[in-house]
DNA sequence: CTTAACTGTAACTGATATTATTACAGTACC
DNA sequence: GGTACTGTAATAATATCAGTTACAGTTAAG
């Protein structure tokens, strides 16, 4: 899984809980704990999918453009890690004159398919507002 | 995921495409394209995992010990990758004041708990037999 | 009882991926 | 014009992953 999902989820929660919705990157790194550049890099992405919006400039940073019940973690996922699942590493080898050495990788690639739509679904059913009130849930616990 | 899962899961099925159901860790490592090593380390997990048999000494190598229709890929996942979602990465920082800073760690994670059962399931759902069917459809087609 | 063919591990090296940092151009507000 | 931001590229530091070498332990064959 890509941290970048993780910082994804987290901005957008963060900006959800402010009462105005927005939060500049220096802000929004500080809380996730880490740097900013890697915050706007990844909110720059959100961005372009239409989860945020942007002012630059003084006062300027993020807000939400969408209703956080709107928004799910699937949305996010596919924005930008979808397909992550499979490791870069791949097993066999097409040339191979064995039934299984030469076809292992395209198995386990729909097997991956698979387990990455599975993965998604999951994702389908939580939203950035339920993040939040697991997190009120969390602090009370 | 872990790249080790998927030489188990190609191991195991070319185990069951043998003939005797065996074979050493180099003739694996060649059809895997990796090195023996590896392979062995991977092997020895499964071996404690009830997977497989091993005899070592000359002739030797490794052996299915069940049926290739009653091991799932979740049986395999569970044995040497599970959790392995969760990035290393954490976000937040518990000692936060900020509710979201602070608690967002621990909530990350539950989802990713649930996330991984998830996958778990649909492991569930695929064994090394059907592995080998799907390898041989593949190969008509 | 010696040799050859294996497994089981540990230690090391090299490659690759991930994260952090620095730098700077562009933009908006005062 | 100065200040406070975003956007992005380039670089450096670090961590992870994969391959290699080495060697002790085990079994079978001769």
């Amino acid at each position: 899984m890509n941290s970048e999902f993780i910082i994804a989820v987290h901005s957008l929660v963060l900006l959800a809980h402010r009462p105005d919705g927005m939060a500049s990157s220096e802000e929004i790194a500080t809380n996730v704990c880490t740097n900013p550049v890697r915050v706007r890099k990844v909110m720059s992405c959100l961005r372009k999918n239409g989860f945020v919006d942007t002012r630059e400039g003084s006062g300027g940073g993020y807000k939400l453009s969408q209703e956080p019940g709107e928004v799910t973690l699937a949305d996010v996922y596919r924005a930008l890690t979808a397909g992550s699942l499979a490791p870069s590493w791949c097993s066999g080898d097409p040339t191979s004159d064995c039934l299984v050495g030469s076809n292992m990788g395209d198995v386990m690639n729909s097997v991956f398919c698979g387990a990455d739509q599975q993965l998604e679904t999951y994702f389908e059913s939580i939203t950035i507002g339920q993040m939040l009130s697991r997190l009120t849930a969390m602090a009370k616990a």
